[in-house]
RNA sequence: GGCCCCGUCGUCUAGCGGUUCAGGAUAUCUGGUUCUCAUCCAGAAGAUCGCGGGUUCGAAUCCCGCCGGGGUCACCA
């Protein structure tokens, strides 16, 4: 290979729905192999197939990408040097290619229907056989007319070549065939168009999944016959379901990367998280910046094998990332995941919410569940459910006189307070000693009737935010429903 | 069925013939941090490196066989 070849990496999904993870890394490596050598990455859309497309979806891929940061330098919707990059506005390109292979022989009309091919087929398959088209190859096919589909007329021959991620492969003549590289409808195939066009668009690393591992040696086959290079091909182990028994698919619910996005697992976490499914840079570090993938990110260190898609793992290193976030940046992302009450409050009084929600916050879908009570009334039937909580070992042993005393103590100390945290602290604190309670004990119970909640943020964060007004009124309202 | 790829704790992985036959992370469990959840800290449990041979003084690491999983054999990509 050239060394001083220009890296030139694509992404070529078919418009055939949304993006998940499994795409995503095929589009991510590839942009980070670009980004890393001061390459370009493409995006091409590949919508030979009419029957399959589904509307809008190209729009829908150019958003996952834009959303995660994946920005290209080239392609459909923002043009380039090697263009069109819709293959449906290539036909003359490819009817151009086909028309080289037919002159120097290395093409045919596929003369037979699709019910007599399917039944060759199937004799195949009851002898327990694969099928070879090649086995019915016709000795004088007929002129092509555009009407029937063009085969290849290969060569048949093993191969042995080199695969950036899975190292030397090889395979016997068995497996070269002739297949078809313009249907009947004009369009051409994948097996052709992707050749033509990554030769076209002077492409250098070709990344893509293990379903194409096997037609590569047609593909080897296809580059001699056309008398073209071939770029450096890397073939990317599947992601796995969580069962792990399959390929991730969109049938068996693979999730679209927007979604996670939506329920707001942040993009670089996505990206950091995608990228080391699969892939390491051979230290103990788990956790990386954009920056440093694009720095470290290798194809040699790939993994060959399948890697399991396990979201918890995905939350913990989002949860990583929010916590190590500027609070007004985190709350620039969050506020519209608050609770729609929010609305009636300023922005000041909701970025303390987040704030002090910060480090638990996993993902921003649980920001309602995690502070609504900053925002609406306890419900008094919480309120009083946790006061005789049995799992609190601690105030199990008080009656409701008990507790109630311990409230009216707390309204009257707090009454003087002026509701910072150093000052409830000292407060509170002195409280403690006053009524020889414990902090398991009087903490629990003001968090209780403040919050009516089974988890909030620490109690002084809690009480300063909510202010005295509220705090004091929920305080009130809690001595009520203990009498 | 043919061909091809893969096989280390539940999961993601380090490891590339011998300071480490097993390290890290996550998940799980336990203890600690003035209350809960979370964080943080400490600790526990968790992999006879798919199995069986072989090469070697020595193998998770090399070779062979087997088994298991996956992919592919479309006028889909």
């Amino acid at each position: 290979m050239n060394s001083a070849k220009v890296v030139r990496t694509r992404f070529a999904p078919s418009p055939t729905g949304f993006l998940h993870v499994g795409g995503i890394r095929t589009a991510l490596y590839a942009w980070l192999l670009a980004r890393q050598n001061d390459g370009k990455f493409i995006l091409r859309i590949e919508d030979t197939d009419k029957a399959r497309e589904v509307a809008n979806s190209d729009q829908h891929i150019i958003d996952s990408l834009n959303a995660l940061g994946l920005n290209y330098d080239e392609g459909p919707d923002i043009s380039g040097d090697y263009g069109p990059y819709r293959q449906s506005e290539r036909i003359d390109i490819y009817k151009r290619w086909a028309k080289k292979l037919l002159d120097s022989g290395r093409a045919y009309a596929d003369p037979y229907s699709p019910a007599e091919v399917q039944k060759f087929r199937e004799t195949a398959q009851k002898n327990k056989q694969p099928f070879l088209y090649r086995n019915h190859r016709p000795n004088n096919p007929p002129e092509w007319d555009g009407s029937q589909p063009l085969r290849f007329k290969s060569e048949p021959k093993g191969y042995t070549w080199s695969d950036a991620v899975m190292g030397n492969l090889s395979t016997g003549p068995e497996v070269i065939d002739d297949f078809i590289i313009l249907k009947s409808d004009g369009y051409p195939t994948y097996n052709f168009a992707h050749i033509v066009d990554d030769y076209e668009m002077k492409i250098s690393h070709i990344i893509r999944g293990q379903e194409f591992l096997a037609s590569t040696p047609n593909y080897l086959n296809m580059y001699e016959a056309l008398g073209i290079e071939r770029p450096i091909l890397a073939t990317m182990p599947h992601i796995l379901g969580p069962t792990g028994n399959k390929k991730l698919s969109k049938r068996d619910g693979a999730k679209d990367v927007l979604d996670y996005l939506a329920d707001g697992i942040l993009p670089t976490t996505l990206v950091n998280f995608i990228a080391s499914l699969g892939w390491n840079d051979g230290s103990e570090q788990e956790v990386f910046s954009v920056p440093e993938l694009i720095e470290k990110f290798s194809l040699d260190r790939v993994q060959k094998s399948g890697a399991r898609f396990d979201e918890k793992r995905l939350t913990w290193m989002n949860g990583v990332e929010i916590r190590s976030m500027d609070i007004d940046k985190l709350y620039e992302l969050t506020k519209d995941y608050l609770p729609e009450e929010s609305n009636n409050y300023d922005n000041e009084y909701n970025k303390a919410v987040v704030k002090i929600t910060q480090e638990r916050l996993k993902y921003f879908k649980e920001l309602p569940e995690l502070t609504q009570f900053f925002f609406k009334e306890p419900q008094s039937k919480e309120v009083l459910n946790l006061f005789q909580d049995p799992k609190n070992k601690q105030l199990k042993k008080l009656d409701r006189k008990q507790i109630n005393d311990l409230l009216h103590a707390t309204i009257n100390t707090l009454e003087k307070s002026s509701f910072d945290k150093a000052d409830l602290e000292s407060k509170l604190n002195q409280l403690l000693v006053d009524k020889q309670s414990k902090p398991g004990i009087l903490f629990s119970i003001i968090r209780i009737a403040v919050s009516g909640a089974p988890a909030s943020p620490q109690l002084f964060d809690t009480l300063q935010v909510l202010g005295k007004d509220k705090s004091m009124e929920r305080l009130r309202k809690a001595t009520e429903l203990l009498n």
